[in-house]
DNA sequence: ATGAAAGCGCTAACAT
DNA sequence: ATGTTAGCGCTTTCAT
């Protein structure tokens, strides 16, 4: 059988509520009572059930995370920086994979309404365009991760500077002497997808190209994508001599197409991916990429929800993280003039 | 102000047992009642709240979930399998990483009890060699995860028949031609490195090797370790055709440095990996490996506890998964009698 | 410094 | 078929 606080109160000889002060550090106690109460509750291995304290609270010091899929490489470091900072301040996380399909969403909000979380880390699907019926009655915020829409609820947001990551590693293949650089996209319903396309964009004008040197292919953030791409554009003949990939991801397949057709990576073609997740640094050669801070997103996103829950602030708050680029092998090549262009 | 099963009741005009037994699909209540107090219960937007419910069920419907590090390439794959069951009986995962300390899991283990998980998942620390004084009061069930300890509370484990897995791969080394097999483990003191070991000797002998064919270099689950290893080997003139590695990552590790040195894979060196973690497939040649069962772990995993926590069944349980050995690129050798072998 | 008592929102006998 | 009532284990005024 459990010891409860009424247990230990017994056994001391004190009221519950003694011992419930005690237990919340409260410091209206003596040192002898208190001391008393602390022994007797080790002796007995009382642990206090926080569920019966959270029912009078009205806190459970647990947040929810909802995300895609904990298997896109994206996710591990970003959940791994929400539960670091989340265990910093006693709170755990219940997590919560959605496949990016809106009913599994709702669902999940559902249970974690139901479950009295304290707050939520969402990060919503593309399609996703309205908010929750459900929220409408709870007062648990939430702060978006990666998206930028608006409904109640919605208490604070971190996002990327796509826009900025992107714009430099294109200005850094053009820097190194790549003339012809294709846009291989994921997505391009999302506003990362669409901010990123924007700063390859920007970054093409700025220097010196002309509106129709920017060639976009959009497809999956896959690595197969990747490869389908440019065998796309070998088929037809497309010319260019570097990639700027919408993720690591995509840029990986486009390596293994490359490799397999004998052209050589940096010197033929030149690869910038997005992300660096894990692998980045592992493929040969290795890859030029735009580092996303995800441990940090992660890490950012249960700091502000502690600072909303702890000061009770209202308003809006949005952290914007940027970027870094990451210089490696897969664009390492020698600056030439008359820069090579694959048929 | 959030609405109460008292309000829901109030609105109907009948008692809050007949609300909660509605709430609960009980079947002793008229269709007309039904009909109406779920109406209401719609209309207001109510929500149970599931923490007064645990309160009294003792029951929370939360799993705790306790691994090393979500950014181990091979944790996502079986959290989510954990979760996909958990999610199918309507259950949630906490999700916690201990980073192998034994203090961060005592500690973990705490909280999980306090906040009366109703069971736990549980990949020990290789270091573990004791349970939780915390498990001797409660009676939380754990489903010990790849490693094989015994303590009050484990109700089940799952382990990898990781013997198997290293003994296939070693015979599949050996049938392609390989003489020279060195096996460069992750750390031996945990259950599957040595089983792994142990698979590898075997299949050595068993293949008319001798005793001292077998080279054994402990490290790390890094590619790091599998880049130095072979440094090492190269260094002092160790003779080897093919590397037995304890993980993918020691083999991409091992598999860069060769690469650097110009050595052909799999032509002068075959490389077998353990895992078939996401990358095995990306990189380059595309490694043959040992596929572990990770995401059917997580999933057996919570539908052994399913089954605990519904039958109340108390005799232990124990399920060993197949490996499987998937071959790709870096073993496919042309056979040939007199193998090569490198100084 | 300590305790009595009410109540958080729900479920589960037990009556009716 | 529906209601009454007594908790579940804790916190929190408000007295003393």
């Amino acid at each position: 059988m459990k010891v409860t606080i009424k247990d230990i109160a017994n056994l001391a000889g004190v009221s519950t509520a003694t011992v419930s002060k005690i237990i919340n550090n409260k410091d209206d106690i003596s040192e002898v009572t208190r001391g008393k109460v602390k022994k007797i509750m080790k002796e007995n291995n009382y642990v206090p059930n926080v569920v019966a304290r959270s029912l009078v609270t009205k806190k459970t010091n647990t947040i929810g995370l909802v995300i895609p899929d904990i298997r896109n490489p994206f996710f591990p470091e970003l959940a791994r920086g929400a539960e670091d900072r989340a265990n910093e301040e006693g709170y755990n996380i219940i997590f919560c994979n959605t496949d990016d399909v809106l009913v599994k969403e709702e669902k999940y909000v559902d249970m974690l309404i139901e479950k009295m979380v304290d707050g939520i880390i969402f990060t919503a699907s593309a399609k996703r365009t309205t908010g929750f019926t459900n929220l409408q009655n709870t007062s648990i915020p939430i702060i978006l991760l990666d998206r930028d829409i608006e409904f109640a609820g919605v208490k604070g947001k971190i996002t990327v500077n796509n826009f900025q990551g992107a714009y430099n590693g294109v200005k850094h293949l053009i820097s190194v002497g790549y003339k012809k650089i294709v846009f291989v996209s994921g997505s391009l319903l999302s506003k990362p997808g669409l901010d990123r396309c924007e700063g390859y964009k920007k970054a093409l004008n700025d220097h010196g190209f002309a509106n129709d040197d920017a060639i976009i292919l959009e497809g999956e953030y896959k690595s197969e994508w990747g490869y389908q791409a440019v065998k796309y554009l070998m088929q037809n003949n497309k010319k260019f001599d570097a990639l700027f990939c919408g993720d690591d991801l995509i840029a990986i397949g486009a390596m293994k197409l490359l490799k397999e057709e004998g052209i050589k990576i940096p010197n033929d073609v030149g690869i910038v991916g997005f992300d660096d997740i894990y692998l980045a640094s592992l493929v040969d050669p290795e890859l030029t990429t735009i580092r996303q801070p995800n441990y940090e997103m992660g890490y950012q996103a249960v700091g502000m929800l502690m600072g909303i829950l702890k000061n009770k602030m209202t308003k809006n708050q949005e952290i914007v993280l940027d970027t870094s680029l990451i210089i490696r092998k897969s664009t390492s090549k020698i600056k030439s003039k008359g820069a090579k262009t694959l048929s």
